[in-house]
DNA sequence: TTGCATACAGGAATATTATCTGATTTTTGC
DNA sequence: GCAAAAATCAGATAATATTCCTGTATGCAA
């Protein structure tokens, strides 16, 4: 939510950020320096007042601040979801403990890493949509799994499997030599498929999978 | 860079996006309809004439958009660098099909859907890494979930769990009443356990997971 | 201490945006 | 095709943001 507290945050965080006061980011973007005086961020009869979307595209071009930049700030303070996340973690063995969440279930306290989330890392990265339940347990019927082509494949990874016939499959990787490719699928009512290497246009990994 | 044009061509993108006019936007914000009427862009001298911030909040409020969407549509007319990634989707079913993939497994062609990743809307999401065996085959040992706490829960669902004793499990919500909770095991050879309502602090539904 | 620059509160003047109103054009529904 | 509704334009008014001004407080250097 874009709330009048969150732009004015996020205007203070950017004059910190760039070792500024209210009245210095004013005038370094050529605005009044009173401008951006807390005095005048709520009018005298209790109104709220917002800066306008001029002077706030002014501030971002004298800081040399980006506008993505902008809105991790805004969301640092209000709420609103951030672009490039960073995401608190922990192991579910230790969530167990006193004073990682609250009566909520939000996380709390100072024991979390922090992480980026997400870290594709892949530009090149698709999604499928999972069909059928040749996949259970794992993948249901409706499942999206975001698939990373240059991503290196290992054993006990899974993966997306194309044969030079055209056949694509979501499977594991049991088993990989030189000449030959073992592929396990996740539903154990379906038998192991093995491959020689050239009967395999391409194999890219699963990354991740929403649930 | 957050210039005239690129705020009125966000403002008109939201509107189609959300299947309005202009005027219609303005309407369902609670502006009078004429706000954002192209005659008033440029006023009679020639000055640009910038939308209030206040009323940007009140459209992304009124749509339901997000900030960060209105930061995409913002990207896409004037050239700010693009916050949230959008990757290419198609059906597993349909994968197999010429004409979506080249020969290196790279995604190809105009069949694919675009959407954007992540879509965790929710900035309270954490992370937990899965340890222990109890969670195959769908999680390993070292596996990253996203856990949105504010996110509703519902039957089906991949679960955290937290009772009142302090434990935490990782769970299959597999049936959900006004006193009782039912959470399955991903492995078979653990059993369903039941609890009341009461013995469970929170529920977090999983919505993705590193793979 | 004095002089100077900056920050900021508060008030008044100015500039800009939103609203209101009426007319015209376009779209919608029958 | 016709009537009603919505959209748009244009001008005037009301509301609001910015600017300009004065005054006070603070920090810094001579």
């Amino acid at each position: 939510m874009l709330t009048h507290r969150a732009i004015w945050a996020a205007l203070d965080g950017l004059a910190e950020r760039y070792d500024l006061t209210a009245s210095g980011l004013a005038r370094k973007a050529g605005l009044d320096p009173t401008t951006f005086n807390r005095s005048k961020r709520i009018s005298r009869d209790g109104k709220q007042r917002w800066p306008s979307t001029e002077s706030i595209a002014k501030v971002i071009e004298a800081t040399g601040a980006s506008v993505p930049e902008f809105m991790d700030l805004l969301s640092e303070s209000g709420g609103v979801p951030r672009s490039t996340q960073r995401i608190p973690l922990i192991g579910l063995a230790q969530a167990g403990k006193d004073g990682f969440f609250d009566d909520a279930g939000f996380p709390t306290g100072e024991g979390w890493e922090k992480v980026p989330f997400p870290e594709i890392g892949d530009s090149q990265a698709y999604a499928l949509e999972i069909s059928g339940d040749s996949m259970l347990p794992v993948y249901r019927d409706g499942d999206v799994v975001i698939v990373s082509p240059a991503a290196s494949v290992r054993r006990g990874d899974r993966v997306i499997a194309k044969t030079t016939q055209g056949e694509v499959m979501c499977k594991l990787l049991s088993r990989r030599t030189l000449t030959r490719i073992e592929l396990a699928s996740f539903n154990p009512a379906y038998p192991e498929r093995g491959f020689d290497v050239q009967d395999i246009a391409w194999i890219a990994r699963i990354v991740w999978a929403a649930q």
